[in-house]
Formats: C-alpha cells, sequence, structure tokens
DNA sequence: CTGAAAGCGCTAACAG
DNA sequence: CTGTTAGCGCTTTCAG
C-alpha cells in the first residue's frame, strides 16, 4: 500500500543527487540550489506525487513533528475545544497533534505517555488534572517538554496555561449575594484535581470576604452522577438549609439539577445553582445554566504555542499564564424566594 | 531530548548483537532466542530505560502504526464517542489514532490527507459525511485501506459502518402517529450528506406508508444555528401547519427548540420535537430531548476492527455494517392537543 | 551550486 | 540459537 515515491526516483527522473532533490524541496534549504533546478526538481515531484516520508525525514532528524495531547477523557465537552485550540496552531507549523485519553487513571497514563515516548513526539501538552506529581516528575526527568493546560503549576516544572478560576469563583459569589444569597453550599470536585482545590479555596476566600453561610460537599469525580449522588446526599440530610451552590463545573451542576428536582425542589426558585466552564450546550439545559465561562479554546492554542517556543529552545521556566473567565447568567440563578 | 538509549546500547551492555535483542525483544520473535537470553536482555533493556523507537522500527517495517482518524469537528458531541470507540480498540492493538478535523472543507481535507499519508498511517477511518466522491476515489487509487463510519457506502470501495437510519426514522414516526400526530415536518441536513439525503427517504418512504401529510425543509448545515434559521423561516411561511417535527440530527433539533421559542411556542404542547443521535446531555435539554439513539462508541469500535483486519490482508469488499438504533422516549414529543 | 557518503535505529534475510 | 550484513528514506556534512 501506498506512496511508492522516494527522494530517489525523483532524483533519477531529474538526473540529480536526491540531496539535490532533497534541497530542493525544503523551503529552508532551497537557497542552496539554483533556482532553475529547484523549479525543475518541484515540477517533477509533483508529477510523479512524491510523498515525504516523515519517518525518514523524523529518523534522521529526530524530529517527529508531532505532538502528545493528554487528556482524561474527550467526551468531558471541555476537551474538545482544547484539542481543536492546540490543533489550531500546531497544524499551522506543520505539527500534529496525537491525542490520548488517560480516563483518569494512573496506569493507563503511564501505559500511554511510553507509547507517546515511543512515538518520538517532539512535546506533551498535559491537560489531566490529577497528574500525579511524580508522574510529571517522570516527564520532566526524561528531558521531555511540555506545557500544562486547565491545570494548576505550583511546584512544577512546566508552564502551564489556565482560566482565572478565582475570580470566576468570585464573580459567581458575588452575583448570588446580588440576589440575595447568603447560604451558599459549594460542590467541589475530587480534591486530587488541581482545579477543584483552587475553586475551594477561592470560594472559602470569597464567602469569608462576603461574609456568607457556607457548606463545602466533596464529589467523588466530575461527573453529573457523582454530582448528583452528592447533591442528593446533601439535600437528605440537610433540607432547605441553602438557596442556592456553586458547583466545581458544570457537569457537577448537572448533577445537582436532577437532584433538585428528585427533591421535588426547583431551579432557581428553590435553589440557585451556578456551574463552571460554560460547556457547549449549556445554554440549553432545562433551566439555562448560570455559568463561568472559560475561554478553552484560546488555552489549548496558548498551551501550543508556549510548547513551540520551548521546543524551538527559547527556555520557558515555570510560567504560568491565566486567561480571563467571565460569568454567563443564564436562568439557573435566580432571586432569593421569601416564604 | 529523550531518550538516548537504542538497541545497539542494550546490546552492548548485554554483550549480544543487536539483532538478537530485536528478536528478544519483540514476542514474535522471542522464540527464536533462548528464553535465558531474552530474560536476560529484557532485564538490562529494562535496566537501561531503553524505549523503541517508532519511527526507526517503522521505516524498516513500513508501517506506522498509527491511524489517521478523520472527522468534521471534534466540537460536534457525536464524534468524542466515535472516536474513543476507535481508540479503545486501537489501543489494545498496539496501533494510535490520529485525529484530524476537516470542517467540512474540502481544501483542508485534501491538506490532511496528504498530511496523514506523509505520516505514514496504516489506515484511514472516515467519518466525514460529506466526503466527494472523488476524494474517496483519490484514496482508493493511493491504495490507502480505510472503512467509513457513520457514512453511507452506496457506490464505494470502503466497508462502512452505520447506524440503521432508516428504522430510527421508522419508529420516530411511528411514535408520532401513536400521539395523534398527522401533519408532520421532517427538518433534514444538507442532502450533501449521506446520512441526510437516507434520513430524508426514510422520512418520505415512511410517511407515505402511514398516510401522513408532510413538508421538508433543508437547513444548510447540521448545526443549531442553521436549524433555527430554517425552522424561523419556516414557522414564519407555515404557522400551524404542522404539529411535529422529525429533525436530521439533535443540533438541528436543538435549533428547532428556539425557533419554536422564538415563535412563542411551547414544545411539546404545540410543536413536537424529535433529534437523532442521542447526544450526550440531550435529556439535559429543555424539554429533555426524544431522539433515536445511535451506538457511536460501538460504530468506531467495529469500524477499527474491520480496518485492522483489513490491514492485516483480509480482504474486505465494500461491506456494510448496520447496527440497530433505538427511540428514546423523553419530554420533547406529547400527544396533539386540540385547539 | 551539486554530488558522494554516511548514518539516524531498527528488522530481516542469510549464514553459521 | 545467534551474529553479519543490508537497507528502509531521508538529511547532512564534506568535497569539489
Amino acid at each position: 500500500m501506498r506512496n511508492r515515491v522516494t527522494l530517489a526516483d525523483v532524483a533519477k527522473a531529474a538526473g540529480v543527487n536526491t540531496s539535490t532533490v532533497s534541497r530542493s524541496l525544503n523551503s529552508e534549504t532551497e537557497g542552496q540550489v539554483s533556482a532553475e533546478t529547484v523549479k525543475r526538481v518541484r515540477k517533477i515531484a509533483q508529477e510523479l506525487g512524491y510523498t515525504p516520508n516523515t519517518m525518514a525525514r523524523g529518523l534522521r532528524t529526530r524530529k517527529s513533528m508531532t505532538i502528545g495531547v493528554i487528556v482524561p477523557d474527550l467526551t468531558n465537552p471541555i476537551f474538545p475545544p482544547i484539542v481543536r485550540g492546540v490543533d489550531s496552531v500546531l497544524q499551522s507549523r506543520g505539527y500534529s497533534a496525537m491525542v490520548v485519553n488517560t480516563d483518569n487513571n494512573a496506569a493507563v497514563e503511564d501505559a500511554l505517555f511510553d507509547s507517546l515516548m515511543e512515538r518520538q513526539v517532539d512535546g506533551l501538552i498535559i491537560a489531566t488534572g490529577h497528574t500525579e506529581r511524580s508522574m510529571i516528575a517522570k516527564y520532566h526527568n526524561q528531558g521531555v517538554k511540555a506545557v500544562m493546560v486547565n491545570r494548576e503549576a505550583s511546584g512544577v516544572p512546566y508552564p502551564s496555561v489556565i482560566g482565572d478560576d478565582a475570580s470566576g469563583i468570585a464573580s459567581a459569589l458575588e452575583h448570588l449575594v446580588k440576589l440575595g444569597h447568603k447560604k451558599i453550599l459549594h460542590l467541589s470536585g475530587p480534591a486530587t484535581l488541581s482545579t477543584s482545590r483552587v475553586r475551594s479555596t477561592a470560594f472559602t476566600d470569597t464567602a469569608k470576604r462576603l461574609g456568607l453561610t457556607t457548606k463545602i460537599v466533596k464529589a467523588t469525580t466530575l461527573s453529573v452522577e457523582a454530582g448528583q449522588m452528592a447533591m442528593n446526599k446533601f439535600l437528605d440530610a440537610h433540607p432547605k438549609e441553602i438557596t442556592a451552590v456553586v458547583a466545581g463545573n458544570d457537569l457537577l451542576a448537572l448533577g445537582v439539577y436532577h437532584a433538585i428536582r428528585q427533591h421535588g425542589l426547583r431551579t432557581p426558585q428553590d435553589i440557585s445553582v451556578i456551574g463552571f466552564n460554560n460547556m457547549p450546550f449549556s445554554e440549553d439545559f432545562q433551566p439555562p445554566m448560570t455559568t463561568v465561562s472559560a475561554p478553552h479554546f484560546e488555552m489549548g492554542a496558548e498551551a501550543a504555542r508556549l510548547l513551540l517556543s520551548q521546543i524551538q529552545g527559547n527556555e520557558p521556566g515555570p510560567r504560568k499564564i491565566t486567561l480571563p473567565v467571565t460569568l454567563v447568567v443564564r436562568e439557573s440563578t435566580g432571586p432569593v424566594l421569601k416564604k
């Protein structure tokens, strides 16, 4: 199967050496060849349908021109935009992305990492929130270039691109306060995720500043099911104790919707709900979700830019890029109703 | 950066030839080496942290162990499950997927295809519905192995894996008829997409069989916006002409929701709506969407299986695999209300 | 400006 | 059972 046309074929047809063909076809070296020859060689290559063999080239140049992108699960709607953002800058620079899913499983991640290394990826974009510190260390020890996205970077040797979660949580709480809410629950994601920790901390800090009465409940994973379960449990134990919940992400918030409904309550009349991420279609939920919008596509693009610059030799240092987020007010939040 | 340990390093450390190391490390050839040597070599490879170089191997074996997956847009929620399905079987067989997005742009697709060829992918999984016949021909002429997924295969030299769209549309219409609907609109996707055509035809056939009064309107793309626009236009021109709409997919159906709301009408009280795909979170829409559920993950997995079998030399022939779909009844459909 | 030659890391005959 | 020898297709000195 596939392309049998090699440099040698083109060389023979053009009556020149393979090195001349190579130089003619590569824009960085075509200056070393007479314009005339370049033109002729290119024409012949075209006619013959020559396609460079990336593996052969990579073997020689020690570059694969591919970037590994590690996500927990592509099925989680925040990742496709990130991946597409990554892709948008990679593609324009001749790179390709190889996306892998860890399903939040350390063993899987380990195997996937090895697989990416075997494929000689030139760098990594890591979007798994819970990556073990040790895993990151392993990457770094092996001299792997990487950038983290949607993940806190503290104490880690790689640059990272994140949304301004703290400010997002703050505006969520301020919005609720304006609506008259004073007793607010935070349904947090698991503490193993850096984003969960950041949002939790921001919640606590802002609530204190605003003088609110708060509760924090942790969900076991960032999923609708976990959110629903945790919220059901909370409502069972503390009915009518809160008037609003700020969820760790939209999936959790959706779980909260379900739990609220299961308890015969309504959103937002009985309990207001705010999500995080503004994932696709959150405007179409029932009710349309008030949520903090993070620029996922741009985060991916920025991460890719950072990585490429690192690959080109620019020492990065553990830089941290924070992109602004905005609260999108829809219909899952409303004023506190008097009883 | 990266792994400097090569076969030669391991060979030297073990006091054997590189070929012995190669044979020892590869499960298919380890039988050619004494068990003792295998054990020793593997141990040393392990200690040295040897990682095979896929590019070197691929150059030699003429296999990249990577599969190109061509989708229109990863951001469309039906594709992540397909990709994960593909991945699930690829991974277990040592292959990796390289996913690219065409954005339904022929020029982009062309460039992406070239890029995949340069990367020496061993095969293609094509999930773009509108791929030009000529593009497919190009693939085939180049001896590229491929399987199509979620796309009709007629007249095309590749096997394909699709959902049983016709039966899905039929059950949708039967469901509506049971609810008393007689005047039904089909909001179809663009005719350039094979799935749109199949569903359209099925709609017409079934409606005739059921003796229904129908209309068909075409949206320009499979998007919420296009669906909304087309439906708005229809409602402007023909208010109260229909009591239900069967949309070409969930995105279109969502657009229909919006248009219905914009016209001050309600779903399902004024107009019932049925989508297609049962995309993630369609149960959380407002209202929860009645839709035809297609087994996307399994479709991807099956496509990967077919492709791998083809790569292993099993002549495929233009086979077509149809997976069953099921109507999921939720709250966007209801009985016709008397005026 | 162009050719010759070497070699990236690996596997696959071919010998022994 | 193991070593020798090529060579996959390409880029890159090094000569000229």
